[in-house]
DNA sequence: TATTGTTATACTCTATAACTATA
DNA sequence: TATAGTTATAGAGTATAACAATA
């Protein structure tokens, strides 16, 4: 499937947020992928890079709770990293089954220019809303997944 | 990966409305998925019904535009409903390449049914908000897939 | 020539199971 | 026994290409 030009959705369809969220999400999906595909990497290696820039050094393992990754993903996505020389694995002296996960120099300036990247799709994706409705947009989200610790 | 409980999101990617918006969407599409489990349907099966239900019949073509799933796709969503006589395809007589799909009886019955299962399910996810915040989210979500026909 | 529906196929994503090394 | 990381593998999901029937 190509593109998303707004095919006046039945109401049924239209009145559900749950359907509205899926498909927004989806069509961001699509614009991250292709804003980061000069760069040969996938949105998620991005929020690898994020995390690792504003925490530090983390093992795999926490890296897969921050991020709902898979461990087993998260072993393709570390080594993706890896490869081209924006993170290291050390072993972790303290627990030597565990690495350490750490950005390089080369990680830090790449996750600056992509964050640019990001940032500026992001704001693309959503310029068509008016300032308030993006900010009631990440004000509910943020209250939604941030302020419970159910399920 | 299980679940979800929420890991103390850094704030650079809690301040991303765009995560926000990716993470909600996966836990909810996990969620309905597990819920219409049990009568071995998908999300897009249903929004199959939903649409029909609300429009009657329509070629595959018009599902595939109007539901943003690919034709290839759209084939074996109709297949299945159709082995479950949920729905009937029929030649369009005025073109006869393409096939009016149409809700059987059972179709119908089971849309009505299904409908109570997604709603419960999406007023259960979206719970922990107040009413004012999942009005919000309604809103801007309409008007961002709704009030506009650019890309 | 273009379009609807179909099949075959390939590619990605993700999850499961089993392994290793450490704890 | 349990955990961190890894590998192999299998199952979905989705996309591409090619085809038949029809326009």
């Amino acid at each position: 499937m190509i593109e998303s030009r707004l095919v006046n959705l039945p109401e049924s369809l239209a009145s559900r947020t749950g359907y509205l969220l899926a498909r927004t999400a989806r069509q961001l999906s699509e614009r991250m992928d292709r804003a980061l595909e000069p760069f040969d990497l996938r949105p998620r290696h991005y929020a690898v890079l994020a995390v690792l820039a504003s925490v530090g050094s983390l093992s795999q393992q926490r890296l897969t709770e921050i991020l709902q990754i898979d461990r087993t993903t998260m072993v393709a996505v570390v080594d993706e990293l890896e490869k081209i020389g924006y993170v290291e694995r050390r072993r972790d002296p303290a627990d030597r089954r565990a690495y350490r996960v750490d950005l390089t120099p080369e990680g830090q300036a790449a996750h600056g220019e992509l964050r640019g990247v990001v940032d500026a799709t992001q704001a693309s994706f959503f310029s068509r809303l008016s300032k308030q409705d993006r900010a009631d947009l990440q004000r509910v989200l943020r209250r939604f997944l941030c302020d419970d610790e159910r399920e």
